[in-house]
DNA sequence: TCTGGGGTCCTAGGACCC
DNA sequence: TCTGGGGTCCTAGGACCC
């Protein structure tokens, strides 16, 4: 009987922010931009909520609710930093820890009692061991589980422990609401709903057939789940199984809806440059490139092309992402929204021929010279031209005048 | 109310191969 | 000439999570 300890820090975002600045300690806090940004919540301190913010409601929703909420865009670095020193921490007392998340973690803490005691004990050692050392609370769930430990642990907020005892765990999903499930979102809720089912004790009644007809495969996951059984569904896989990512990419959301070719072309380069960048840094090779264009009225579409060479270089990356670009931007429609994704990542190129060869070794090393100015000056510090230079040459052509020159390009 | 950014997983249809 | 079944890959979209 495995015991797992499921732990998420209580307002993470805010409460980082509060060690830096005390004086926001028991006001009205929101994380994640300026009230008339485009933008959502990532993270309202308690006293916001009362207002009824919360994370992923609009900033200008939320500025509505909680007009004098002080709004913050936030510090990711400083949440990267606390969110390792935790990490550490945990690990100290398992070593079996994984990050689900930037602010929650699930780990196993089979075995450890005569190290730490029995689970109580130990996650009271551990609560207290992650506030004296971060000046964070945090809030744990123990189950057998990784599921019911994550349940319990979304209850036991704010900084508390809640433990579901072994055996218990129909008992104590019975009477929950079907939404607080992980993976049970709205639509799936609300067809819940439809069906008559508000609690996990209802759904624990219906029959599997009905739900795997009702859900497919995941029905069936669900069935499991909602009696407390560990079904092997994709969050309950093993813990601390540290796996490459399968897919990058970046994305931007303009402040104005905007049909301006060159800035959205411009924008098109900055975002393959930061994937490629990023395949590099994980010393990956993208072979299936994808853009994503969401339109004024919120239509949001996503072209793939699968090359025949996996690639890490900005240029290919963005001669592709160009082409699916401008096949199905509907020229003269606002764009909102645009991404340049990477998929069927693999940590080699591929065959290559030889005539290639000589070329792209020169562009390889050209790129890790440029990766590394950039980690010593900063990302601004090179702006590689093959991330513009389509884009020069178009201006140049219109207005010999308009291209641009980056004024004192600091280390390049 | 007006909707971010970075991910994972699933589904479904079509192409293609054996 | 009319027709199998299985497997894999690709593409597009969508639900969901934090």
């Amino acid at each position: 009987m495995r015991t797992i300890f499921h732990v998420d820090m209580d307002a993470f975002f805010v409460s980082v922010e509060e060690l830096f600045d005390p004086s926001l300690k028991g006001k009205p806090v929101v994380v994640g931009g300026r009230p008339d940004e485009r933008g959502v919540v990532a993270a309202a301190s308690y006293e916001a909520r009362k207002f009824g913010v919360r994370s992923a409601m609009p900033l200008r929703v939320a500025a509505r609710l909680c007009p004098q909420a002080i709004f913050l865009p936030g510090h990711p670095e400083r949440y990267h930093e606390y969110s390792e020193r935790v990490r550490r921490i945990l690990c100290e007392f398992s070593p079996v820890v994984e990050m689900a998340s930037i602010d929650e973690a699930c780990m196993d803490m089979t075995g450890t009692e005569r190290l730490f005691g029995p689970p109580l004990a130990a996650a009271h050692r551990l609560h207290e061991e992650v506030r004296r050392r971060t000046g964070l609370n945090c809030s744990i769930g123990i189950a057998v589980s990784r599921l019911v430990a994550k349940v319990a642990s979304d209850l036991a907020k704010p900084n508390g422990i809640l433990w579901v005892l072994p055996g218990s765990e129909a008992r104590f999903l019975a009477p929950l609401e079907v939404g607080r499930i992980p993976g049970v979102g709205k639509v799936t809720e609300r067809r819940l709903h439809e069906l008559g089912v508000r609690r996990v004790g209802d759904l624990a009644k219906l029959e599997d057939s009905f739900l795997e007809e009702q859900f497919g495969r995941w029905g069936l996951a669900l069935a499991g789940k909602a009696r407390g059984l560990d079904a092997g569904a994709w969050f309950d896989e093993e813990i601390g199984a540290e796996a490459p990512p399968k897919s990058l990419s970046h994305e931007h959301t303009f402040e104005r809806d905007t049909a301006d070719a060159e800035l959205l072309e411009a924008t098109l380069a900055r975002l393959a440059s930061m994937v490629a960048r990023r395949l590099r840094d994980h010393g990956l090779f993208a072979r299936t490139v994808e853009i994503k264009l969401r339109y004024h009225d919120f239509t949001t579409i996503t072209r793939a092309r699968t090359l025949d060479r996996a690639t890490a270089l900005d240029a290919e990356l963005l001669a592709e992402a160009r082409r699916l670009f401008r096949e199905h931007w509907q020229r003269g429609r606002a764009v909102r929204l645009l991404g340049v994704g990477t998929t069927n990542l693999q940590p080699h190129e591929g065959q290559l021929s030889l005539l290639e060869e000589p070329r792209r070794e020169r562009w390889r090393r050209a790129l890790a010279a440029a990766d590394r100015v950039r980690d010593r000056y900063g990302d601004d510090a090179v702006e590689l031209g093959s991330a513009l230079e389509g884009l020069w040459r178009e201006r140049a052509h219109e207005n010999p005048a308009r291209r641009p020159s980056r004024g004192g390009s600091r280390g390049s």
